[in-house]
DNA sequence: TGAATGACAAATT
DNA sequence: TAATTTGCCATTC
């Protein structure tokens, strides 16, 4: 099983604590877990969360403020976002300068 | 143990 | 200005 202290987890925690109705960038996500070069593996990691978790993974883009996801995990997020009340262009893009969370 | 992978980001052409 | 390529870093095979 995973150690209670790899990245992995703290990626989770960080996620955990983007407030409802706010994104975060995975740049940001990784700068926060410790390593601002590591947006790659802060993806990594949700691709693998289960489907179960309770993670807002879906508050989690890239700083273009698109979601790089594919196919119906795509349609998923565009659809959880929506439901928090954060409006997305039809191009799938969402106004960081607006949405993206302050810490 | 080593090589390959990947839901990004930045630099370069 | 836009498109393409390289670099990063932890996890997975």
């Amino acid at each position: 099983m995973d150690q209670p202290d790899t990245f992995q987890h703290r990626i989770w925690q960080i996620v955990a604590a983007i407030p409802y109705g706010r994104v975060a960038t995975y740049g940001d996500v990784a700068l926060l877990a410790g390593s601002p070069r590591a947006a790659r593996q802060v993806g990594g990691v949700l691709s693998r969360l289960p489907a179960d978790t309770t993670l807002p993974w879906h508050r989690v883009v890239n700083r273009h403020g698109t979601l790089s996801l594919q196919g119906e995990r795509l349609l998923c997020q565009r659809d959880a976002l929506a439901s928090e009340g954060i409006e997305i262009s039809d191009d799938g893009q969402l106004d960081l300068a607006s949405w993206r969370w302050q810490f």
